[in-house]
DNA sequence: CACGTTATATCCGATGTGGATATATTAAAG
DNA sequence: CTTTAATATATCCACATCGGATATAACGTG
């Protein structure tokens, strides 16, 4: 077994495009085009990621370990060849709980500072 | 008096530099070198601003009218010459607010994943 | 008065991003 | 059944942000 301390200070901070990603594959296993309707359903239309961002972040990601390809298809019966399915790894859930550490901590900040409501 | 109602969307998601830049001026008006270390000893060493960021971040920042520069020096016995003093705009105040929202948005979905603690 | 720290400013290269473009398959509409 | 829109992946270009290096100079201490 490899449990060696996966250290996530490298990633840090994370690209927007990489939180969000992570986010959405870690609910589960997603190809592409599912990420980008995804965020843009999560966050009200607000963000919009663009195909170049998503395909040249999944690279990014996939090379550096965060997501990994499926060779499994999630949904056999209303399949689409074209699509690649990815899902988060250990050391993805690792990245993503570390930014999601920092973020609060920025919140917090931004309280203590007046500029975020008392209640979260 | 100018109340019309300022739109913070066309400034987000904002830098990151910014933000820290706008916590740091938004507690006091502060000179560019004082933020720097000011955002150092809050991230505990995590974050450090390099000079090029900085300055140029004020620059922008500036021109887009989330901060302004002081005439009062708010140590007149201790002083140096050299300091630019900076402090928040309403604008900024706005701007500044809509980011830590959006960041507690985001810790939202990264907990309702599972990659972020129940308890903030 | 020499030296490290404080202080502001600009330049360069690397990275992240949106928008445009390309290509091809799938689904729906006429 | 053919046209069209939506789905799906991928690459290219230009722009913004960023860290690190460099420059300049005033300040504080030994």
């Amino acid at each position: 077994m490899n449990n060696e301390p996966l250290d996530p200070r490298p990633f840090l901070p994370l690209p927007l495009a990489t939180f969000h990603i992570l986010l959405a594959v870690a609910e589960e296993g997603r190809h592409g085009y599912a990420i980008i309707q995804d965020v843009e359903n999560r966050t009200g239309g607000a963000l919009r990621l663009s195909a170049g961002t998503l395909y040249r972040s999944i690279q990014r990601m996939l090379e550096d370990g965060l997501i990994d390809e499926m060779r499994e298809r999630p949904a056999p019966e209303l399949d689409d060849e074209r699509r690649r399915y990815y899902r988060i790894t250990r050391l993805g859930s690792t990245v993503a709980r570390a930014e999601a550490s920092r973020l609060t901590e920025l919140v917090e900040f931004a309280r203590a500072a007046g500029l975020a409501p008392e209640t979260a």
